[in-house]
RNA sequence: GCCCACGUGGUGGAAUUGGUAGACACGCUAGGUUCAGGACCUAGUGCUCGUUUAGGGCGUGGAGGUUCGAGUCCUCUCGUGGGCACCA
């Protein structure tokens, strides 16, 4: 018995495409829902089997959804910009365009072989100018608006400026980037180029100089959440430190709305921690401690101001603008040479030499405001300028890095917190009473936080401040591939954004992609450049996360040219109700999707709060990696591997571990991963330039052909070493889903990849087990038809027993989809199968809802069985079934009767009595009254649907 | 170092959320069948005691606790994975 899936598939491709099964609009009757797939990256090397596993899950809810009676939107498109195409630009010559038009056309032809549900006719590629036209846009609203802090919401640039004319900042309640204060003349006096740069103090998209993680090898400047451990997260290559003028976005303005809306979202515990975590939020007082001898003070930002009267000494940020203001003639030298020597050091050799301790006095005092002790002011790198205020009050007794700094350069330590009453406590920890502290003297910790922060609101010392983590997204990225940001520059250097007429600002062709310095290979266009009345157009391009933050907005309506979205489309698809991708996006894409949701939001052009209702996190498919050791001395002139075995004992620095293509190891994927003589021969055939290699296995020596065996042993086994890891293109491991489609059929490709586990767990991909589901599918298609490949689904009426199997199973498949728990799913129909066939069932009342419930799953072979069964059009359009629970309830339920727990005998009882019923439990009472005769019945309890337990 | 999640057979994983642990599948064992293929069918399969049977004991990383009852809840501990990392 054969399945043709090939032309099973193939055919119905081609119906869905033509009768537009998948189309919607939103001018239907029917509720919206909004199933999206974090849309993919096109890469070079196409999908492997990792990539469709959310989207294997999206359909089967699209389709569910769909079947189930909702109007239902699930669209797929193309993160088209980034630093990949571009690389790959600089190397081949070939136009980022034209290899990312071939990398989509790939990725869209795999996907349509998986039988995905999509509209297509929705598709969306951020590269386009169409879409691109509203990113600029987007960011251009950014630059017209500023962050009310009082009113909690964006308002336009221009009542900004209308305050400032006529009252200068005060009244001002404006998120910002430093304190500055003026009055409305101050203001009337200033330049053009003045009033901008005050401005960009406020926009949401700003322009300033900033510290920022400039990557050398990679030509550009890279947001936070793009390093990791001090390199670039693509490449892998160090980022340091560089002051920049550089575009930003002012993200910092929403992170208390972006922390706490989290808590309405139907996110995991752990993305929701991660997001909390990056924006960071602390509570605390900034406090002022004035120079001695000097008209200037320190503010400091402290969480634990009850601390305050151990304050010995203070430190200062080496970049802080006080520095060098402050430092005594005599310690100028030593000051202004740590200033260097810290401003040179990588981000990396910082990150490394975290447990060193350094530092410099700067021979200045200030007076710690509460006691009125002068104390010394240093300048260390521990401190960080761009957190808090740059500069804190070190109190040595309670901190862990003040106290090692103190003891360190024997610094005075005062200890102001008394946790004799917690022997287990460590320096830090918020437990104890307070002592050396003057009025706090005997409080607890948060008693004496509350009271200090009183009496320095009182004092005028200082003010209650929150503080975050998170900083402004760097958005300058100074390279080709990317949306064109929008700004013109005048004589003056005042920038004017582009009219909404102006746009698209498309991205100029260009063939030459190399990385120069410190600007976009588009500075290198003079023509371009130069945008006539002697203005200048920004070169710097928008980073990869731009078209990402909104595009699931414009799959509402992805044609228009006049609005990003129309308020129609809008207000019908309103938001995601289910979004499913993996978990590295948690602080990138997801962070700026709902910054820039929030902004449209306060525009009043989106009517949700939050983009993302439900968030789904799918765990990665995995991939075995098999290395080989490679000597990185060439030995005799020859490169020379070296069994695994024979390596462990030799010293590592002596090789290469290698990854190598799996499918020519024997036995891979197991601890007795090897290399035949045959493999080796496989091997270099896939690489030709080990055709002179030396193999030495564990029993002897392999070269050119011939195995020459030690002490006479026959055979050659040269062991590798077996890991599970990431799949691609430089592990050698990827598995392309069309081969596994061509071989097995999508329907198994879909359901095996579903019947591997929780769709949030990580696993290695392992093709032992998609057997198993293939012979599922064939027993399940044999349901229908006979071994002689005839159809066999009769009138008969089903019996009892049947319709419970059936009802049992849409009630738990119902259940299962709506929990997203599809492996059990899988399971279910497994079950159902084997039970059905065990009985013999042809009835078509059963397995006409058994094809119906079976379609998000598989669709193709359950659009060839409904056609065989006369369904008309696809059984996706069709109702997905309901369950019958009458059918589930049987007449009598047999239950365990306990006694402490104990089974002592079964009962019967009547289904449609409640075993709670007193009827019920005097009937167990007495069919335990063998037992517990002479004892007193303490307590009766019923559990429901289980048994009754009696406890005497 | 701090925060979070997770530990169930030989393997992937179920367990209706405190109620018969191990569903479903892989693998393995035995038997059958086949144009001999990595196909198909049937039965068995947590560990252990018991000659087979009947039956018993032990079992969800470890140690305690709550409960008539714990894989599930609480405390401690060990291990694995992830996030953050001089954040004042």
């Amino acid at each position: 018995m054969q399945i043709d899936y090939a032309s099973i598939e193939k055919k119905w491709k081609e119906r869905w495409e033509q009768d537009g099964v998948y189309r919607v609009s939103h001018d239907d009757p029917r509720p919206k829902y909004y199933v999206l797939d974090m849309f993919p990256y096109p890469s070079g090397s196409g999908l492997h089997v990792g990539h469709p596993l959310g989207y294997i899950a999206s359909d089967i809810v699209s389709r569910y959804k769909r079947m189930d009676g909702y109007n239902v939107l699930h669209p797929m498109g193309y993160d088209a910009f980034g630093l990949p195409a571009e690389q790959y630009a600089v190397q081949t010559g070939i136009h980022p365009a034209i290899s990312t038009e071939d990398n989509i056309n790939r990725y869209r032809n795999q996907l349509l072989n998986l039988g995905f549900s999509y509209d297509w006719s929705r598709e969306v590629k951020t590269c386009d100018p169409r879409f691109y036209k509203w990113t600029q846009w987007i960011f251009l609203q950014l630059f017209h608006h500023y962050y009310d802090t009082e009113r909690n919401t964006a308002r336009p640039v221009a009542e900004l400026i209308a305050s400032f004319e006529a009252n200068g900042t005060h009244g001002v309640h404006a998120a910002h980037s430093y304190e500055g204060t003026f009055d409305a003349t101050t203001w009337q006096a200033m330049t053009p180029k003045e009033q901008d740069d005050v401005l960009m103090n406020y926009r949401l998209a700003y322009r300033k100089i900033s510290y920022v993680n400039w990557c050398e090898a990679l030509g550009t400047v890279l947001a936070n959440d793009e390093v990791k451990d001090g390199v670039s997260e693509r490449g892998g290559y160090p980022v340091e430190r560089k002051a920049m003028l550089q575009w930003s976005l002012r993200i910092t303005a929403y992170a208390e709305r972006l922390l706490r809306d989290l808590d309405d979202l139907e996110w995991t515990d752990a993305m929701k921690t991660i997001q909390s975590n990056w924006i960071g939020r602390s509570e605390g007082a900034e406090v002022e401690f004035p120079v001695r001898g000097r008209d200037a003070s320190i503010r400091v930002f402290t969480t634990r101001p009850d601390t305050i009267f151990g304050a010995t000494f203070m430190v200062l940020a080496p970049e802080h603008p006080l520095v060098a203001e402050i430092t005594t003639p005599d310690q100028q030298l030593e000051v202004r040479a740590y200033q260097e020597q810290a401003a040179l050091r990588s981000e990396r050799e910082r990150i490394a030499d975290v447990k060193e301790i350094s530092g410099v006095f700067t021979g200045a005092f200030a007076v710690n405001p509460v006691t009125g002790r002068s104390i010394p002011v240093w300048a260390a790198d521990y401190v960080l300028m761009d957190y808090g205020t740059g500069a804190i009050m070190a109190v040595p007794g309670d901190d862990t890095r003040d106290g090692a700094f103190a003891r360190h350069f024997d610094l005075p330590i005062v200890e102001v917190i008394d946790r004799s009453a917690f022997p287990d406590a460590e320096v830090g920890d918020k437990v104890g009473t307070l002592q050396n502290s003057d009025f706090l003297n005997g409080m607890e910790i948060p008693e004496a936080i509350e009271a200090t922060l009183r009496h320095i609101e009182t004092q005028g010392l200082g003010v209650r401040t929150v503080q975050y983590k998170l900083r402004d997204a760097i958005y300058s990225r100074q390279r080709y591939w990317g949306e064109p940001i929008p700004i013109l520059y005048d004589q003056d250097g005042v920038a004017h954004a582009m009219d909404v007429q102006e746009l698209p600002h498309e991205l100029p062709m260009l063939d030459d992609f190399q990385p120069s310095g410190t600007s976009s290979p588009l500075a290198r266009l003079p023509e371009w450049v130069d945008a006539g009345n002697g203005m200048t157009r920004e070169t710097d391009t928008m980073p990869g996360y731009a078209g990402s933050s909104w595009y699931f907005l414009r799959y509402m309506d992805p044609y228009s040219d006049d609005v990003f979205a129309s308020p129609e489309a809008i207000a019908y698809w309103k938001d995601v109700d289910l979004y499913i991708g993996g978990t590295e996006h948690a602080v990138g894409h997801l962070m700026y999707s709902r910054f820039w949701h929030k902004f449209l939001y306060d525009k009043g052009l989106v009517p949700t709060v939050e983009p993302f209702r439900k968030l789904i996190n799918q765990g990665m498919i995995q991939g075995v990696i098999e290395y080989l050791y490679m000597y990185k001395e060439k030995v005799d002139g020859y490169t020379k591997f070296l069994c695994a075995r024979l390596a462990a004992q030799h010293p590592e620095e002596l090789f290469a571990r290698i990854p190598i293509l799996v499918t020519v190891v024997e036995n891979y994927g197991t601890p007795d991963s090897y290399l035949s003589t045959r493999s080796i021969e496989q091997l270099i055939a896939w690489r030709p330039e080990y055709e002179d290699a030396i193999f030495e296995c564990s029993k002897g020596v392999y070269h050119r052909g011939t195995f020459t065996p030690r002490d006479g042993a026959a055979g050659s086994h040269l062991y590798t070493d077996s890991e599970v890891g990431k799949m691609g293109k430089r592990y050698h491991n990827a598995v392309n889903p069309d081969t596994v489609v061509a071989e097995y059929g999508a329907d198994c490709f879909r359901m095996y990849e579903m019947f591997l586990g929780p769709i949030d767990q990580s696993k290695p991909w392992d093709t032992n087990n998609i057997d198993g589901v293939s012979r599922f599918i064939r027993r399940f298609w044999n349901l229908f038809h006979s071994d002689q490949d005839a159809w066999q689904v009769t009138e008969n009426e089903p019996s009892g027993e049947e319709l419970k199997i059936l009802h049992g199973t849409i009630k738990r498949v119902r259940e299962d989809i709506e929990r997203y728990s599809f492996n059990t799913c899988v399971s279910h129909f497994m079950t159902a199968t084997n039970e059905l066939k065990k009985l013999g069932t042809t009835s078509r009342a059963i397995l006409d809802p058994l094809v119906r419930l079976i379609a998000p799953f598989a669709p193709f072979i359950s659009e060839a069985l409904w056609e065989q069964l006369g369904g008309s059009g696809s059984v996706h359009l069709t109702d997905y079934p309901k369950f019958d629970a009458s059918l589930l309830i049987e007449s009598t339920i047999t239950y365990p009767v306990c006694i402490n727990g104990k089974k002592r005998t079964e009962a019967d009882f009547t289904a449609d009595a409640s075993p709670a019923d007193i009827e019920q439990v005097v009937l167990a009472l007495e069919a335990v009254q063998k037992w517990i005769d002479g004892k007193t019945v303490r307590k009766v309890i019923v559990v429901p649907k289980r048994m009754i337990n009696i406890v005497v």
